[in-house]
DNA sequence: TTGACTTACGTCAACGTTGACGCCATCGTT
DNA sequence: AACGATGGCGTCAACGTTGACGTAAGTCAA
């Protein structure tokens, strides 16, 4: 390539970076030998010398759930406007998956990594950002060097659910939660139920289940909230995809939706708007979290030292015929 | 890290790779210090002399179609198995991103990549193959020195639809294809087609619409074919998303489906067994098809220099409510 | 005319790893 | 005792790029 032009290579460089320091005879002739050629920039040697491989990773739990590529989707193109490519890994909620992607994820030099940390593992996760790897934290709160968290404000999420399953008449509310949380991250249980601290009259304190955020376990979550009581008349599922599992179990044992359950779900994904009735949920503002986490991410790269503050963005109730 | 343990990196290296040519004591105290620093090695290094980087790409039209994220999946669980991260990106369907996209791959020196090309793009993507990218085409059948080929054979899934229609009475059918297609990927159409050939007495032959392959694009197809011939009584779509959209737009026309309307969809997304009835469609057996373009793949990436054979894979109709 | 400054390059080393090769100690064979 | 084979390392160069530095020619002001 440089031999092409009868420039040395660090002159070829330049050029392509856009260094400075030649003239324009140089950079016509040596952007020619680029066309020609087909030249592209081998990144293994430049992120070798310069600590920058021109990746990113996006960690997920679960690929199949559509929540996941939606995200991808805006941070590959957030991406590419900085130059960087993206790693789609999942975690499939195991820790130890987890590990092994970070692994590789480390051992390719990703210039960061954006994480929807499976629960309870972010002292595995500020291990890799104290060794110096930008990391944004996505759907928990968490305050570490070098690690910035990005998350929706689900408590009041859950909180605006409750408030409007109370609102229109239901006193007789279960919660279909997630098993797979721990304590801390179980904001959207915490919202929900705070709620009900000062409840309208004739309401009860809701029945709680906790199963896998799958459309089969809603369904069993259903199943068992009404065995402990068939007269339920409102449900808030912890994600969509078990809302549409209890909306179809329901509907399997004769419940009619919204007419004897009304059911909310939370997340907004595509098919909630297509389901028969259309789903009540809580709408995330996907773009804007992408956007935001990548913003950090792009930020916390530049300058590794910062402390960021975490980000907590708004949600809304979106209010279809499920309610 | 060799200093820690007193060798050489290159003993490091051989015992990391377990290539041999050293002591069991050597062994034992590089893997403790391997432990005890966290040591992973460099990717970029390794990659900048072996020509081989660790990674793989993946190349889908749509990280929002539910059929890409479920493709990612299997191809990295497939990948991990053998040591490799992977890349996913989208083409949007678009020539220019696809080139962008190849472009930055490239430079990241994959190991190999899978792609559902954008369709009118083999050149460009044949380029890459002949300059030593191991490359998979999905959904399309081509033969190029290192460039294999996967897909399912839609062709065949077009009949069974067209006959399953057919067979249940269905007289006057339309179907509302892809616009985003060059003639010779319309496989699917000319199946379709094809049934018609020696069609029973009194079937027409179908109309035919193209559109958006999105649910606003099957929902505006179905209008379209509506406007031509109301006494539609069936209807193929191109895939399941346009089939939920031409279900709802039938719906809100006052069709009922399937009684005054039959559908068929393609590719049996998970949304289609959800949708209300549920959409009888052609089932892809996607796992399979993972690994076909896995299991190829890595033949590619071991002996670049065979010339595979294309591979296409059987459908299955799925009969649900909507017809 | 001189010296300081600028422009447009080239040279060298380094990033972390591995391929090729070399070297020394040990061992077995004759 | 001499010799080849083998095991267990180290040394060196290279992969393609960039940071640091050098240098020759040209420019400009004193």
């Amino acid at each position: 390539m440089a031999a092409r032009v009868g420039v040395s290579p660090r002159t070829v460089s330049r050029v392509v970076n856009d260094e400075g320091g030649f003239s324009e005879a140089t950079r016509v002739s040596v952007l020619e030998a680029v066309e020609d050629l087909g030249y592209q920039p081998n990144m293994l040697a430049r992120g070798l010398i310069t600590r920058r491989s021109g990746t990113v990773g996006l960690v997920g739990v679960d690929m199949t759930d559509p929540f996941f590529p939606a995200m991808a989707e805006g941070i590959q193109n957030a991406a590419r406007k900085t130059g960087r490519t993206m790693f789609f890994a999942s975690n499939d909620g195991d820790s130890q998956r987890q590990a092994e992607v970070f692994r590789s994820l480390w051992s390719h030099a990703v210039d960061g990594v954006i994480v929807f940390p499976v629960p309870g593992t972010i002292d595995q996760l500020a291990g890799y950002a104290r060794r110096g790897m930008p990391l944004v934290v996505v759907d928990d709160i968490v305050e570490f060097p070098n690690l910035a968290s990005v998350s929706f404000d689900l408590e009041d999420g859950a909180v605006q659910a409750a408030q409007h399953l109370l609102a229109t008449g239901r006193r007789r509310i279960g919660m279909i939660g997630s098993e797979i949380t721990v304590p801390r991250t179980r904001r959207r249980e915490r919202g929900f139920l705070q709620a009900f601290e000062s409840p309208p009259v004739g309401a009860e304190l809701p029945e709680l289940v906790r199963v896998q955020p799958t459309v089969s376990g809603g369904a069993a979550g259903l199943q068992k909230l009404l065995g402990r009581r068939p007269d339920l008349d409102g449900i808030f599922a912890y994600n969509d995809l078990m809302a549409v599992g209890a909306m179809r179990a329901a509907q399997a044992s004769g419940y009619r939706v919204p007419d004897d359950i009304a059911i909310v779900g939370c997340n907004d994904i595509e098919m909630s708007a297509l389901v028969n009735p259309g789903l009540t949920t809580i709408r995330l503002d996907r773009p804007r979290l992408s956007a935001e986490a990548i913003r950090v991410l792009h930020e916390l790269i530049e300058t590794p030292t910062s402390n960021p503050t975490p980000v907590v963005l708004p949600v809304e109730l979106v209010i279809r015929e499920s309610t």
